[in-house]
Formats: structure tokens, C-alpha cells, sequence
DNA sequence: CGATTTTTTGGTATCGTTACCTTTTAGGCG
DNA sequence: CGCCTAAAAGGTAACGATACCAAAAAATCG
């Protein structure tokens, strides 16, 4: 006996119309919840859907109607949990409205998020979330010309591509460093992911030199760390930065403008023997859970990643719904909080 | 003036073939990379196409041909790293297929588990790939019925839906906790997430008391922490278990369902002046990163959540590829490391 | 109770691609 | 050089839903 499923195939709209002896619109009105249709219609068209075990195909939907129900966001990366506290804002805000998300990762690099970009607006996503105000030329005019609202998160602008929420970079390494300093500490070193200008590496970097400049000190040493090394199992980031600081005996204040490269740090240095704050204070940038189980506890910039995602998404929201019409520009800010490593 | 963008809008590939002179067809086939178009009419296309702006509009291919590049993953959170890990793995292989993912959050609750999977069905993704074998009756039959290469993950199963990858979790709880009894522990205790039977906590702790009982022991006193306290920033979950311990001194040995517990429960004793292991030894199940930052480091059962996810992302490819046509089961194992903990 | 308005329901065309099949063109060969 | 096969290009219809407009039914009213 042949198989069913291959022979007759799912069945659509039409067939549950049929059976519930109603047309396709109304059979299409109730199950897209419009009140206009009458209660016998309405539970006959549901009984049909029950009989006939109907799912709707929304890609046939989304074509005739141009709207996806896909909100698509893009991110450095999914490991750790920095990136991870904003798409579960995003989701859960997201999910009240019944969009889908759509993830694309960029791993860091402005190349491959155009890429991705490309990829993911061939779907025909009714919004874009996308961390980072740092496009190439092509990813800000394909994000420009698709007609779709767009949201930037994680940084400042002075020309967003639509709306931004997001915080200063520079203003939050700026201010930290600044704190640093009226602590006491006078020889600084900086640690950071890899740096290109325009980048939240970037900005944070130049936050730091400023302050540094402004209260007449030069930049001290710096190191970069890969991406990759931000945080794996080995701690490979942190022996880095421990090796670093090793070379670097005078430094005794480490500011790294990526939360996982000062864990690592705080870290490795505990296990060399190296104590902090004593012999070299290390400020982080980020504030994730993690963070909290070290020991030394970190002193770093809390970010709102939670809440940029949630906002980002209210915003989309409200402007696919027609409620807003204008880009709304959003500093969530950031704080610096005080715990033991400085 | 009148937006353009709103009278023009985008260009199809209709006006694609016809700005390069060729068919619909003909241009089809070039942006689909197919090798049975002259070289001209190609170049053709690709000018024409740079020249309109065209983006391909995926969701009328999509119906038309009934792929729709999409994998579907559900999983329990987003939340930490545990499954982020084989998220990772998932788009990792998937990339090299141009698949795009699409992510679905349980929250570790099947009823919400089933509206997930209905609201994803809806978006026809070509296969899904979704963690835990556990699934209402509703689900296991929209998920067997969607004609759609199914993985299920992160645990093993004598009725799979289709492919499986996963290990056994009795397995796992059973040997470690052998284990830890030959290592001289006499009184133990339990800390687990929220136990439905069947699902990955309820497997652990069946595995635990069956080893305890094997053994000549009883299961000793246990407690269950809410999975949005598995670790969160208060290191609430951390003090439950850490006032549970207070409340049961006896206990020489804490077993822990879930590595964030475990976490917490390691850094809230130790700041609570316990000594771990030498007042109560403590295990964890699923060596996430943050395994490594903490002291003492953490006695755990290693999961390979990465390598899951990609040889479940690899599975479905070759299944859609039509490489292989039979379901898959793979048990990817598991690996006790003794660490500080315990 | 008929005319008019309002509410429900239905018919038709269409979204933008690609499957499938046919026609045209190029290539191979005695 | 003509015939036959293979390669390339094109024409048409269809995927399954919904937008839009028209028709039918029900409700309202003088």
C-alpha cells in the first residue's frame, strides 16, 4: 500500500473551506481571527481544520500579503551570554506579537555581516534588529532600500540607518577610565577585542585614551585578543593576558573593553598568584551573569542588553503595527559599578 | 514629491530578464547558479541585476518549489550557555548549505513546547531540530506528520520521532554518581531543576537514585530550583541550595541535575565558608564554559553540545540533500571530569 | 412592508518565483 | 552538408494564501 503522504498531500485552504461548506475568504477570515464572520461559519471552519488536521502555510500568505511575520536580528556571535541577554529581550517582547525570530551571526566582521545580511533580507523579514552602527557601504544601503524598519543596537550614532538604541561606548570607557583614575591608579594598560575604527572596540578604546589624555596620561601598553579567545574552555584569552601583564610589571590598573577577556584575566592572574586589586587592579566592560561567580567580583560598565532587545523589538512593534511612524533614537546608558577587582 | 519607494517598488525578476533580454527562466536559473546558461546571457543577468538593485524575493520561490531553506530549532533557553553551545554547532554546518535558522525558546515547558512547534510548522522549514525527546501527543504528531526530517537532541530515546542525537542522561547520572560513591561519599543529596518524568531532569534523577540504590544507599534529601534560577546575576539558585545544605550538614556529596546549579551552589558556599569538597563535595551535569572560571573548579559530566548540534544540523542536510534517506540515531556519549569540586 | 443601510459572504486576480514541458539553437558525425 | 542528438532558452501554469471588490443576506427605519 502506498503511502498516503506522498499521495495526497497536506491539505490547504481550499479543502477546509470545502469541507466546512464555506468559501476560501471565510475560511481564511476565521482562522486569521477576524470578528466578522458568523459563530456557525466560525465552528464549522474549526471543525474542518480539526477533521482534515489543516496547517496553515504562511509562506503562501506572507507572498500575497508582504508581511513575513519574521523579525530578523543579527549579532556578533551567539557564544557567551552578551549577545544572548539581548535576543531574549527581543524574543520575549517579540513573542507577545507573534513574530518569528530570524538569527544571523556575524562573527565579528563587518564582511560577513553583509552577507548575512544579504542572505536574511531575501526573506523578506518585516523588521531588522542589528548590533553595531558599523555597516560596509552595501549592508547599509541594502538595509537602507528594503523598506523595512531597521534597529540599531548597542552603540550610539550620529547617522543611523533608522532607529538606534543603544548607549555611548565612548562616553561609558571614557567615564570608567575617568573613575579609574580618581581611584588612584596612574599606569594603565588596555586589553581589547580587535579594534576597527568605528567598531564598540573602537569606541571604547578611544574613550579610554581620551580620559587617559585628559588627565595627562599617555595610553600604556595594549594588547588585542581574538574574538575566539574571548572566553573558551581553555581560558587560552585569559594566559594571554596574564603573559601580558607578566610583561608589563609597572601597569597597575588593566582596563579590557570586553567582559570575557577581564574574566579570563581576573581569572588566570587568581591562579598565577597574582593578586587583584593589590598588584594590578582590572576593570571589565559588559556585566554579564559570569561575572558574578569570579573572585575577585568585577568592577565594569553594566550594559542593558535585556533591555535594548526589548526596546529594539517594542520599537519595531509598534511601527509594524502603524502605532509609530517615526525612527526613535533610544540611550539606554549604562552604570559603573563598583565591586572588588578595582 | 511622492515617495519613490512606495510608487516603484521593488524590482522583480520579471524586470530583471527583461532589463538583461533574456527570459524569466534564463534568469532564474543564473541567480540559482544552475551551469546550463551561456556565458553571456549570465553576464547579462548579473548586470542587470547589479544595475536594478534585484533582491531575489525568497518567499515566492519558496512556495513555488516547496523549500524553503529554513531549519527550525527549538530549545529549552536562550539563556546561558548550554544550549547557545549547540545553537553554535547547528548554524556552524548549516552555513555551509545556505540554511538559515529559525529559533524557538520552550522555556522548558511542553505545553508552551507544542505552540512553539505549531507556530514554526506554519513557517515550513525544510527539517527541525529541537531538544528533548519529551513532546505532548499534539506535538509528537504535528512534528511526525509535517513530512520533514525531525532531529531530536540532547537525549536518547527508544521511540524517536525520526533521527536522534543525544546520549543517555540515566546513563550519565547513573556512572557519575557511582562514581563519586566509590570514591568514598556516603550521604548524598540532590539538586535538580523541575522534574516532569521523561524529561532531561527526571532521567538524571532516575539515573542518580537508581545508582544510590544499587549501591545499598537511599536517595537522600533533594531540591528543585526553578529553571529561571539556574543562574542568574543575584546567584539566587546559589543560595537555595547553599540553605538547603545548611539545613542537611550530614550531607558529604551534593549532586546537581544542572551545571548552573552547580554553579551557584559552588560560589554561594564557598563565599558562605563552606569548603568545597572537603565539607560537602559538590557535582555538576554539562561542563559549560563557566565551568572552568570558578574555584574550586567544578566535577562535572562533559556533554558535547556543540558536536550535537552539528551532526544533527549535518544529518538533516544529507537528508534534504538526498544523500541519505534513513533516519539517523547517535549516541554522541558522554565523559566524567574529575576536577576540584569533588 | 419596501427601501436603504449594514453586515456577511463570495469571486477573482494576484503576490514572485520555479517546475515542467516545448521550442529553438548549437554541436556532432558520417 | 544534411541529419540527428544534446544543450540552451522560453512559455505556461502553479504553489496557497489574501487583497480587493461585488453580491447576498440581514438589520434598520420611515
Amino acid at each position: 500500500m502506498a503511502d498516503r503522504r506522498d499521495l495526497n498531500s497536506r491539505p490547504t485552504l481550499v479543502d477546509v473551506a470545502r469541507s466546512a461548506g464555506v468559501s476560501p475568504m471565510t475560511a481564511s477570515r476565521v482562522l486569521r481571527g477576524e470578528q466578522t464572520v458568523q459563530a456557525t461559519a466560525r465552528e464549522a471552519v474549526h471543525a474542518a481544520v480539526a477533521r482534515l488536521g489543516y496547517i496553515p502555510n504562511q509562506i503562501a500568505g506572507s507572498l500575497r500579503s508582504s508581511r513575513s511575520g519574521i523579525i530578523s536580528v543579527i549579532v556578533p556571535t551567539l557564544t557567551g551570554s552578551v549577545f544572548a541577554e539581548t535576543i531574549r529581550g527581543i524574543s520575549d517582547t517579540l513573542n507577545e506579537f507573534d513574530y518569528q525570530l530570524m538569527i544571523g551571526e556575524s562573527s565579528y566582521d563587518i564582511e560577513r555581516e553583509e552577507k548575512v545580511i544579504a542572505a536574511l533580507i531575501q526573506r523578506r523579514p518585516d523588521g531588522i534588529i542589528i548590533a553595531g552602527v558599523k555597516h560596509t557601504v552595501r549592508a547599509r544601503s541594502l538595509l537602507q532600500s528594503a523598506g523595512i524598519p531597521i534597529a540599531e543596537i548597542w552603540d550610539q550614532t550620529t547617522h543611523p540607518i533608522d532607529s538606534v538604541v543603544g548607549f555611548s561606548n565612548y562616553s561609558a570607557a571614557y567615564d570608567i577610565t575617568k573613575a579609574l583614575f580618581e581611584k588612584g591608579y596612574r599606569s594603565f594598560a588596555l586589553a581589547t577585542g580587535p579594534v576597527v575604527p568605528g567598531n564598540r572596540a573602537g569606541e571604547r578604546t578611544k574613550g579610554y585614551e581620551a580620559a587617559l589624555r585628559d588627565h595627562g596620561l599617555s595610553p600604556g601598553p595594549s594588547i588585542v585578543v581574538p574574538y575566539y579567545h574571548f572566553l573558551d574552555r581553555s581560558l587560552e584569552g585569559g594566559n594571554v593576558v596574564a603573559d601580558f601583564l607578566a610583561q608589563n610589571p609597572s601597569v597597575d590598573c588593566l582596563f579590557c573593553t570586553n567582559e570575557l577577556i577581564a574574566i579570563g584575566a581576573v581569572v588566570v592572574s587568581g591562579r598565577r598568584g597574582k593578586r587583584v586589586p593589590q598588584d594590578v587592579a582590572i576593570a571589565g566592560f559588559g556585566d554579564v551573569e559570569a561575572t558574578s561567580i569570579i573572585t575577585p567580583a568585577l568592577t565594569t560598565v553594566r550594559i542593558r542588553g535585556y533591555e535594548m532587545g526589548q526596546r529594539a523589538a517594542g520599537i519595531l512593534a509598534r511601527r509594524l503595527s502603524g502605532e509609530t511612524a517615526e525612527p526613535e533614537i533610544i540611550d539606554v546608558g549604562y552604570e559603573i559599578v563598583w565591586r572588588d577587582s578595582a
